[in-house]
DNA sequence: TAGCCTCATGTAACCAGTTACATCTGTCAA
DNA sequence: TTGACAGATGTAACTGGTTACATGAGGCTA
């Protein structure tokens, strides 16, 4: 960027042999302009609207050693769960004056691994990630400079980073529990990938965990595609189970325009019973229940966590937001 | 972030000392190690794990002139249309290796120009905006510098900005003319807040195009409370229109959800047309018909305008992408 | 009128890298 | 035995800001 157009771009000296003042003052018209009598001042500045000059960044960033910046990296922005989140997260980063670089990894732990080095490199000085299970390489790099790191969308206080989140297997259950409370005992299990998910496990094993249920598991792609494919899978099967437990709001709603989409009501011929609380789901018709898990919360907490950590070198202690069962329409008594 | 913990960060200059060789050699292992006799290359990379170097991003950059990293500002990314825009843009700036920064708005002019100023602040080498109507601020800030800037979701040939987008008068044009083949007369147009946004403008103006329509106006935020406001203007109306028109499919789908809630049938009892086909919108119950805004193009398209400017130095032609009518269930034939 | 203080400004070192150029060593051909 | 040359490494200048410290002018007091 040395160059755009043909004229190379002005710098600290140019201004100040232009206007006849050392680089110090012209510094110190842009840092403490007070400090500066206001006819050289007034002189400095119309030098450097004239010369269009604008301070390097990178200039600024290696007297501080800040860059000001942090990573996020996130497996997609499709889905609002994430999008929710970083917005959340962008906000309370600003009241620190930091800025959020986004990156998405597609949940492949190689290709996260990829972005968190070009993050590094480009300066960010902290990183946030989804979930605890990464790549080892991710470590080896994060641990290798003592890099600040955080985890999110999982609270596990024995992890080897600092998380910040709900228990992913307690939100479950939360909501297994509920549907075995309201007679249901023959539910299906709508799930995204198992493989390179930490969170969708833990969620899997949190239903296992609620005794006297038969679950049977359907796996897809979190869409609305993937939903598709679980209502067929459900419809076809034998036995129609009562309720349908979906471990993301967007199966969840997905499933409930499969189901009406085939003659089906919900929640008369069959419950669905969500989980994220995206803004959608509270007008679906019917309303969808679901286990609302508190991603603005965690937003603003983990931007807080950074904060307190570049700023005040207060290191984050894991955090750990409690999930809700949110009771709406979607899901019948027996 | 000069320490985290108490010791401070090493620098080059320590690694050069500590494995006895010059800072270019070991400026050399990190840029060119085939340059350096193995022996060497080892021991300094030994020396760099020991003390955990890692080189400062900031001192790079001071050399390079590139920070390698545009930001975008976007008005929320609580919808779905800018978070599906950014993982595009942001897919393909990683093919230029650059990273995406992203700043929320809040369609708020002046926030804009602040977040424009700490995004060049802190190094962004371009900016892409929403919408071609800004704070003069910005444009100040941008002309100061020539700062590589765009603006997107919008074309228009005669912009002080290059743009990369479609046409949302003729989008909505599209729409409406749709509508008056199928035989509606009398409609509402259900639309976000138009005095910060130049796109529902626009879209505004191109359902007037369209003759011999009666055309009901309803605003209100692009949300799910939004709709439900506009949906119980519609129906406490006199006249019921025989469809409405969003200039956005989440106020078309809480359309959907709040007609159907009041026991209308959709499309028998009134059609709905939307903007944007966002993912969902083909998986409601009955499926949208929408006018498609090719966003992912378009973020592709963003993404590829910016990488050759910032890498190439070719200043981006403005570029038209054809919005397209989705025909899918939502509205009836009269 | 000397002495002191304040205010504005300048000089030069410094941050942490990159890199042009210089130097040194060793190999090989004349 | 000398010279040419390649390969490895070192020295120091350079990037574009910030800032500690030095300098100088002017006002006020004793």
């Amino acid at each position: 960027m040395r160059k755009i157009g043909n004229q190379k771009r002005a710098n600290l000296r140019d201004v100040a042999k232009a206007a006849g003042v050392s680089v110090a003052t012209v510094s110190r018209v842009l840092n403490s302009p007070d400090s500066v009598a206001p006819e050289t001042r007034s002189k400095v500045q119309d030098i450097i609207s004239e010369l269009r000059f604008m301070p390097s960044a990178a200039a600024r960033a290696i007297n501080s050693g800040r860059t000001r910046f942090v990573g996020a990296l996130v497996p997609t922005l499709d889905n609002a769960i994430f999008a929710s989140f970083l917005s959340a997260l962008e906000n309370k980063l600003n009241d620190y004056g930091l800025a959020l670089i986004v990156s998405t990894t597609g949940e492949d732990p190689k290709l996260e691994v990829e972005k968190a080095r070009s993050l590094i490199n480009i300066g960010a000085e902290a990183l946030i990630l989804s979930g605890v299970a990464h790549d080892p390489d991710l470590f080896q790099l994060t641990n290798q400079s003592r890099f600040p790191t955080l985890a999110t969308s999982f609270f596990d206080e024995s992890a080897p980073l600092p998380t910040i989140g709900y228990d992913n297997h307690d939100a479950s259950k939360l909501g297994i529990e509920y549907l075995k409370d309201a007679g249901h005992r023959h539910i299906a299990i709508a799930h995204g990938p198992v493989k390179t998910n930490d969170r969708t496990r833990a969620r899997i094993e949190g239903v296992r965990s609620v005794p006297g249920m038969t679950c049977d598991l359907h796996e897809a792609e979190i869409s609305f595609e993937g939903a598709q494919a679980i209502a067929q899978d459900i419809l076809q099967q034998g036995k129609r189970p009562t309720a349908v437990a979906c471990m993301s709001d967007v199966l969840a709603t997905g499933l409930l325009q499969q189901f009406q989409r085939a003659g089906l009501r919900v929640p008369h011929d069959i419950s669905i019973l969500g989980m994220d609380d995206l803004p959608f789901s509270a007008h679906t018709f019917p309303a969808l229940s679901t286990v609302h898990l508190p991603v603005k919360r965690m937003g603003r907490a983990a931007g807080v966590a950074v904060g307190e950590w570049l700023e005040n070198g207060v290191k984050p202690a894991p955090e750990r937001l409690e999930p809700q069962l949110i009771l709406r329409e979607s899901v019948a008594q027996l």
